[in-house]
RNA sequence: GCCGGAGUGGCGGAAUUGGUAGACGCCAGGGACUUAAAAUCCCUUGGGUCGUCAGGCCCGUGCCGGUUCGAGUCCGGCCUCCGGCACCA
């Protein structure tokens, strides 16, 4: 009963279908190709097809749609596309489930997915879909990958990688969250083995430094990113193995403890053990110890961030500064990846060391102290002192301070030649090769004679072949089909083998923004000249999972493609906008399991999707996550149908003239208040849909649909005006709609092409104004003025205010405040 | 532990650069219409308090303090929650 009087009134089913043909027979959202106007490059991170789409794409997608349908109106030209990020794992394991083949089961879900996504009207430019397991695309994935390899930074190496035991395949740094595998959860474990790797550390300063010139990206993004790649200053300082002579050089941030240094730690992994010629119990205790620690994973190290252990392997290093020997120690806290793998251990001033040091009985020494009347008391430490301080028991470098003393001891190392300058990062090289079916196949010939050799261009793409035997088992199912492998080397024509790996799904996506751009070309990648017309992108859309991911990866491959004169920004997106997540009503995610899922299907069917849209964005401001409830549909939805839509309907058999100009001054009395609102309204809209706060944009709407009052002067030239820019103010947040009332008001053509209204400026304001009165800070009344009053004939005005009069008693007024417009407060003592 | 971000009515939230806190909506309550209900429309709605019912006063944006004529907004110190990183030497 509820819905048939609500279709009665507003018949959304047949309103967005028909407007959804008109716009895909008229080609509205066809950007252009080669662009006349300024452009606007809106992009949404694309789907993975590995399912329907549910309520978060929902969001994401309008939030999209709106941004691009308001730079249409704006009169820019708007790229707004879409596509599939089709290989990987999450799509090839939920075929696995089904016992389908991948790639049946992602062209069927993209098709399912495409369908929703078409009945939910977005404006996406479909002439441009591209999907990321087509051989036309991964091509120039592959083309991509050569260009690297030919740069030196697409390399094979031997290293301890992450291999998860349930995919069979080893994962990059960023695909690992808590120890586990991102997608199934499985506890990630250590091999060594030799795998394909981006060089991304070489890019590691400029992807820090160049966040300083994205003042359009939210700076929680930035701050993670920064912290990921992690870039610290310090200096490399060469110990000596005194028994072997064997230089051992480590890292620290720290050189102005370097007196304190009482024991060195190495890592469980580092190959210097294999050196150290140890003997007897030292040998067998430390060979325990490494066995141990290696199938220790890494989350159980990292979480023993209480109890330290390890072991002495009888050994001395020798302290280059001061000629000292301290005990060589191995133990596990010590990271095999990062800096040299063994460290300078300072019990001190740092609480690693601290702790160890207690620990095994191993000494203490201070070497800094606070502050020249602080002084530290080692038998009253329990833990150790980490600030800076001023250099003490540190021969001629006692007295020195901070950074000061840092500088002056590497500057001494570097001139003795047992140091140097030295920066780290805790970025890794990014790993890309998968030993699975579902991606790209790496471009690689590996020849007996000639090495690795690049796949020549003319010769990609290296189609994946469709096989039967997909599973995972630990190694690629390719290295299984004789007829893939076997290929003669394109350098000298002997027999050789292909490399049977895949990539790494995060790389089709690193560059699928500038495949939009010219997605038919079958000679480039993409064309330049058309690159440089719509990059840098305008705004890109997503959710903030992808922070250290994706955003970083995709910042990378625009910079290597800047770096060889593909594109012209060493940036990809200048502005990044996160909207929140959708929750149940309980503050819950959405998922399966729980039972909790509502989809945007089922939502659009029931209350249309203009209505589900306008609900969506009036609850939460874009970047909040919603709490999803029916509630939050039924204020919009009785905005539309018993307000908004049936005045618009009134004119379907009328005929106004809605072509008006109006100026403030010649109206009547009665109609000023309307007009005023009506560009107080656009302003608002305006300047709210910049920063997308598409719930007080709505706000202003009801405001202004309220204090409109049609029903008295039902043909009046000014509300019929108001009626029109109304409807060119929501149509980007419902754009069905729109189009329709536009249709019923009698204007040509898809509101879409209608340009953006203006605000009267003129007409912001009243002449006469109402300003707040207050005395010693306290609102004690309002008084209305004329708009340009002058601060003594206001106060001439407060003084015959009673009320106000009353407040000022006998006191003496000190000054006056006057702000115009807004507020005069008057202090007395 | 470190680094971000946030804390405003019963609820979602508004207040864009320090200038009338609580817009807009939900929920709730009251009224109109109706045989009745639903729907719709109108009114009330931060707390306390005085009231001749016209309106007034006090308190109030996590807590404590500060700057200022004026603080939700700025500064200092806490508390709580969310997110990220986490043995990075």
């Amino acid at each position: 009963m509820e819905k048939s009087a609500r279709t009665m009134k507003y018949n959304f089913k047949e309103i967005e279908s028909r407007w959804q043909k008109y716009w895909e027979d008229n080609k509205i959202f066809q950007a252009p190709e080669h662009p006349s106007r300024d452009t606007f490059y809106m992009l949404v991170m694309f789907a993975y097809p590995s399912g329907d789409i549910h309520m978060g794409h929902f969001r994401n997608y309008i939030i999209g749609d709106a941004v691009a349908r308001y730079q249409m109106m704006k009169g820019k030209d708007v790229l707004h596309p879409f596509g599939w990020d089709a290989f990987g794992l999450p799509a090839e394991r939920a075929a696995i489930q089904r016992g389908l083949h991948p790639a049946e089961w992602t062209y069927k879900n993209i098709e399912v997915s495409r369908n929703t996504l078409k009945k939910t009207g977005i404006s996406f430019d479909w002439s441009r879909e591209v999907i990321s397991c087509d051989p036309e695309y991964y091509k120039w994935t592959q083309w991509m990958f050569v260009q690297l390899f030919k740069k030196g930074l697409a390399c094979q190496k031997e290293g301890l990688v992450n291999w998860c035991p349930e995919d069979k395949t080893v994962l990059a740094n960023e695909q690992v969250v808590d120890g586990k595998c991102e997608r199934c959860h499985t506890q990630v474990e250590k091999k060594l083995q030799t795998q394909w790797y981006f060089k991304i550390t070489e890019y590691a300063d400029r992807l820090i430094d160049d966040l300083d010139k994205l003042p359009g990206w939210p700076e929680n993004v930035k701050t993670m990113q920064k912290e990921w790649i992690g870039r610290s200053y310090g200096a490399e300082i060469d110990f000596i193995i005194k028994e072997t002579g064997e230089r051992l050089p480590i890292y620290t941030t720290r050189p102005d403890t370097i007196y304190g240094v009482t024991f060195m730690a190495l890592a469980p992994e580092s190959p210097i053990i294999g050196r150290l010629n140890l003997e007897g119990k030292y040998k067998a205790d430390v060979e325990a110890y490494r066995r141990k620690a290696v199938k220790r994973s890494e989350i159980d190290r990292a979480a023993a961030t209480g109890e330290k252990d390890g072991v002495f392997t009888g050994k001395y290093a020798v302290n280059p500064f001061n000629g000292e020997l301290v005990q060589l120690w191995v133990a596990d806290y010590v990271l095999a990846h990062y800096g040299t793998g063994a460290v300078m251990a300072v019990p001190g001033h740092d609480s690693r060391d601290f702790q160890f040091a207690k620990k095994y009985k191993i000494p203490i020494k201070i070497v800094i102290h606070p502050d020249a009347n602080t002084q530290l008391n080692l038998a009253e430490m329990t833990d150790a002192y980490t600030e800076y301080g001023i250099m003490v028991n540190s021969a001629h470098f006692d007295g020195q301070f901070g950074q000061v003393a840092i500088k002056a001891v590497t500057e001494y190392a570097v001139k003795n030649n047992y140091g140097r300058f030295k920066k780290n990062f805790k970025l890794r090289d990014w790993l890309i090769s998968r030993q699975r079916y579902w991606g790209a196949p790496i471009p690689i010939i590996h020849c007996p004679d000639c090495g690795a050799v690049g796949v020549p261009e003319e010769n990609l793409p290296v189609l994946l072949p469709p096989v039967e035997n997909y599973l995972p088992k630990g190694r690629s199912p390719l290295a299984d089909v004789p007829e893939f492998m076997n290929v003669k080397c394109p350098k000298c024509g002997k027999a050789a083998q292909r490399d049977p790996d895949t990539m790494d799904t995060f790389v089709c996506s690193s560059w699928y923004y500038l495949r939009y751009i010219d997605p038919n070309n079958v000679s480039e990648p993409f064309s330049r000249e058309k690159a440089t017309k719509w990059m840098p992108i305008n705004r890109y859309v997503g959710g903030i999972t992808h922070a250290t991911g994706h955003l970083i990866y995709f910042r990378f491959f625009q910079k290597f493609l800047f770096d060889i004169g593909w594109v012209k920004d060493p940036e990809p997106a200048s502005i990044l906008f996160n909207h929140g997540m959708v929750m149940d009503s309980q503050g819950e995610v959405m998922s399966k399991s729980r039972g909790n899922v509502v989809s945007p299907i089922t939502l659009m069917d029931e209350r249309g999707v203009d209505i589900s849209r306008l609900g969506m964005f009036f609850t939460a401001p874009s970047e909040k996550e919603v709490l999803w409830s029916d509630d939050v549909i039924t204020g919009v939805e009785k905005f539309v149908i018993n307000r908004f839509y049936p005045m618009v309907e009134s004119y379907r058999d009328s005929n106004p003239d809605l072509k008006q100009y109006f100026k403030l001054n010649d109206l009547p009395e009665n109609e000023k208040a309307a007009y005023i609102k009506l560009n107080q309204t656009i302003k608002k809209v305006a300047e709210d849909s910049e920063r997308l706060q598409f719930n007080t944009m709505i706000s202003a709407l009801m405001e202004l649909m309220r204090d409109y009052s049609p029903s008295d002067n039902k043909n009046d030239a000014l509300n019929d005006y108001i009626i029109l820019k109304s409807i060119q103010l929501i149509a980007p947040m419902a754009p069905h709609m729109a189009e329709e009332m536009w249709a019923v008001c009698k204007q040509q053509g898809s509101i879409f092409r209608s340009s953006w209204p203006l605000a009267d400026e003129s007409a912001l304001t009243f002449d006469t104004i109402t300003i707040a009165v207050q005395v010693n800070g306290k609102l004690r009344g309002q008084i209305e003025i004329k708009k340009d009053t002058s601060e003594t004939q206001v106060m001439d005005v407060v003084k015959k205010n009673d009320r106000i009069a009353g407040y000022l008693g006998e006191g003496r007024i000190v000054k006056t405040i006057y702000i115009p417009g807004k507020l005069l407060n008057i202090v007395i003592k």
